[in-house]
DNA sequence: GTCTATAGAACGATAGAC
DNA sequence: GTCTATCGTTCTATAGAC
């Protein structure tokens, strides 16, 4: 097989810094030291920085949101009327099966999620695009009519709560509480404890106002 | 009354910025900029970049601490066995209610708390104290005797959950699904949704093996 | 397409006057 | 206790050889 190129090998790089060390962490200088390549690999390849950061983000994004996307479209071609249930698998699955490989069971590519999330850069705002909005807007709308009675506001900070837990709770962030119990966020398992916690938290009835 | 004295004012300046921009996001001189003090007071106040960080820390995170062990005292004194409700109301209700006067509804607190818990830097490890786990084991253990039947390991993912979503989802990182729908993350309604949703989800029966 | 070399700015930390 | 001034480092970005 031919050897990967210099700029798949800086997406790889760049990927794992800045995942392990936030956008303002990683420096041009260590990504292109890790990939191998030179300190001007990456005004070549991509422009700048941040425009690295935003052709590393899509590779990451577009496949679960394409996930997603069929996932949503395989449900409805089966029922009109999806259950919670499945509507959460549908949705939160993708964001553990499609991770790439070589990734330690997905906790890497979550902690970049999760960098993407909780950075309020005014860059961060281009990082993720507008087909992350419109499957989001169509989840919306199918759990809207699996859960009526819940008010759009509570539907909308439950969604929120999806992401939450798929992204920040598969993190190692924890010291273990007990020696021997340790978090496996690798795994099947977690997918599975995933989909029940969430499945139960949003199928709760709307809360009293 | 007297005029805040420097140290305070950087303490205020830093949890500001670092909750905003993240750590490595930061610079000394932005924070001392903004606190209208010189570039050196960081130095003579707290010794250097890192230290201010856990002091700012140690000021956010204490009063939840405290607060979160204070309930659950409270929740022993009535019963030996307080049900799942209550428990998760006494570990994620100081998380909304324990957020110093001026923050936006909380939000920039729990910016602050994702800042920290996503930032592997290894001088992040010293920024949350001895007393926080002991809380946590404390919590464990009541969780544990309110859900029987579930697995060490997923109860640990469980509670991961309530912190995932008491934090995470207060974040305005995302963007309106629709116009007038707002992310009301401020006020007593988010923290009735948030004890709504992570009961259910804390409540769910075991995971199918 | 990849390199060396460097410009120009910002960084954390500190020495020393007041 | 707060300041100015500055040291040495590291950063992003780019110009130009090959």
């Amino acid at each position: 097989m031919a050897t990967t190129d210099t700029r798949t090998q800086i997406l790889d790089a760049a990927e794992h810094l800045f995942a392990e060390h936030g956008y303002s962490g990683t420096s041009v200088r260590a990504i292109t030291k890790l990939a191998g390549a030179n300190v001007a690999a990456v005004g070549y390849h991509f422009g700048s920085k941040a425009e690295l950061m935003a052709a590393v983000v899509r590779r990451v994004v577009e496949p679960i949101n394409a996930a997603q996307c069929a996932g949503l479209d395989e449900l409805f071609a089966r029922t009109p009327d999806p259950p919670v249930s499945e509507l959460v698998e549908a949705f939160a699955g993708p964001l553990f099966d499609e991770m790439p490989a070589g990734d330690e069971g997905g906790a890497r590519t979550s902690r970049l999620i999760v960098t993407i999330l909780s950075d309020p850069a005014e860059e961060a705002r281009s990082w993720t695009g507008p087909a992350e909005i419109s499957v989001r807007e169509r989840y919306l709308a199918a759990f809207a009519r699996a859960l009526p009675g819940l008010s759009p506001e509570e539907l909308w900070f439950r969604m929120r709560g999806i992401l939450a837990v798929t992204a920040v709770d598969r993190l190692e962030v924890y010291q273990q509480p007990t020696p021997g119990c340790v978090s496996p966020v690798a795994g099947e398992a977690a997918r599975r404890w995933a989909i029940t916690f969430l499945t139960a938290a949003m199928s709760a009835p709307p809360t009293r106002t």
